[in-house]
DNA sequence: TCGAAAATTTGGTCCAGATCAAAATAAAAC
DNA sequence: GTTTTATTTTGATCTGGACCAAATTTTCGA
């Protein structure tokens, strides 16, 4: 089998994946974790600016972000981009294609990446003698409808200050949980692309960055920020500014 | 055992239920129909306002909707509620708690429903055994995710007019597939839940609500819409407005 | 069936954010 | 390193939709 013989060439080039390495049960028998080997050990690189995978091409696999970072976008009828997602190591892209076998959405690299590449029947495959993979590959699921849930009321329910406060905090935790630091990360998307994402346009992403700045709960220069004390930013997220403020004010910032 | 007993009691008042009737692929054998019906052969009634669940309470089980209508919906930290999407029968509720094992937004009946419990270990364990079962499952929950996508793509990229034409054609696929009328249906949210779907206030919906009615493109009787002509529409919401007009006033509407 | 409460419509004012414009930076190509 | 191109910032104006208010209609409980 054509299969047999990737599993054996490749059998340690995908170390960092995450399945694996970080959201697996641990336990597992030894046959299972070479039937998980095999199922993930299929990495490609993605230059930046090139696709991992195009609205209306077939659905074969799922991919998981090695290295990278990723953006989704949809395109509107009119032809403008509407970013969907953005995707850092360690989370999986290609869910929303297996509803129709055909990918729906975009899948662009913004910097230089790695994915590891599951063919999706296999995993269904593995997934039915390994009950926990399979059980951790619905809370994968699970977790994408929740975020959405999450971005549907950033977007229905707060002002644009709230938005971008939103996604400065996620980002947050998201670079924290790959042990990164929290306060200080570099942001590899555009103004245009944030705003896309936030539904503002990138003229008002840029002026809400610059007010973050004036009243000192961030510090931005051009992709890097740095988050000068989370729990205020938190505060001033809940529209309770003046609360935010007043700590500043009455503590480091003069 | 106590399920034993309910599948016996109960084997047959779930017909409508559509993870077996409308999704399932045939040709299963006698012992996994079974198997499926033992899974959701749970069904119950819930009121008008009641909830089938709330954000924080313990998950265990998936719901379908059998009959009637739903909406969830997350709390801002303020206390606002923000609609996060609305549910008719055939649907799956409650796929965004299973990886937290924690629901995390509320599901309220707009008006009195039905509903089958499925019990989602259950579902895991009858999954391994009935891989077709396994894999409609996911699809259902992509079909989820790429739902949300468009959810975004609609807050994020489009203005109140579009917004709700957008809401008014695709309540009117999703009644076109249960085989009701896709230009007749009964809107049974109110004002103020479309407007928290879509992120704009009550007035607003009313006025654009109005404004398509003038234009000719929809006739509303408070809850009830009749869509005049679901093309016109869909030309009209692509900001196309002139073509519609035209072909409005060159024909029917005087 | 009637009266109270809830939902909807419509009108007016105001402001957050869109749009238009142009300068200042940063990144990429040569 | 220098030019070119893309991105970002900032300013000025305009507008769609929020917000406030009141009249009207619908729904529902008694």
């Amino acid at each position: 089998m054509q299969q047999n013989s990737n599993f054996s060439r490749r059998k340690n080039n995908c170390s960092s994946c995450s399945l694996r390495e970080s959201c697996l049960p641990v336990g597992l028998e030894e046959d299972e974790i070479n039937a998980i080997n095999f199922l993930i050990n299929r990495s490609c690189k993605i230059r930046r600016g090139s696709y991992l995978y195009q609205a209306g091409m077939d659905f074969q696999s799922l991919y998981i972000v090695r290295s990278g970072f990723f953006k989704t976008y949809v395109l509107h009828e009119d032809g403008r981009e509407q970013v969907t997602g953005f995707h850092m190591p360690g989370e999986m892209l290609g869910l929303e294609a297996i509803s129709t076998d055909v990918h729906t959405c975009h899948a662009v690299a913004l910097e230089n990446s790695e994915i590891c590449k599951i063919p999706f029947t296999r995993l269904e495959e593995i997934g039915r003698v390994i009950p926990s993979l399979m059980h951790h590959f619905h809370k994968i699921m699970s977790r994408e409808i929740a975020h959405n849930h999450e971005a549907i009321a950033s977007l229905g329910g707060m002002k644009a200050r709230e938005r971008l406060i939103a996604l400065l905090l996620n980002l947050s935790n998201r670079f924290a949980k790959l042990g990164h630091s929290s306060s200080n990360f570099s942001l590899c998307m555009t103004r245009e692309e944030i705003g896309s994402y936030l539904g503002l346009k990138l003229e008002t992403v840029s002026r809400a960055f610059s007010k973050l700045q004036n009243d000192g709960l961030i510090k931005i220069n051009s992709k890097s920020v740095q988050l000068n004390n989370i729990s205020w930013l938190k505060q001033s997220k809940l529209g309770n500014y003046n609360v935010a403020k007043e700590i500043i004010e009455g503590t480091e910032l003069q």
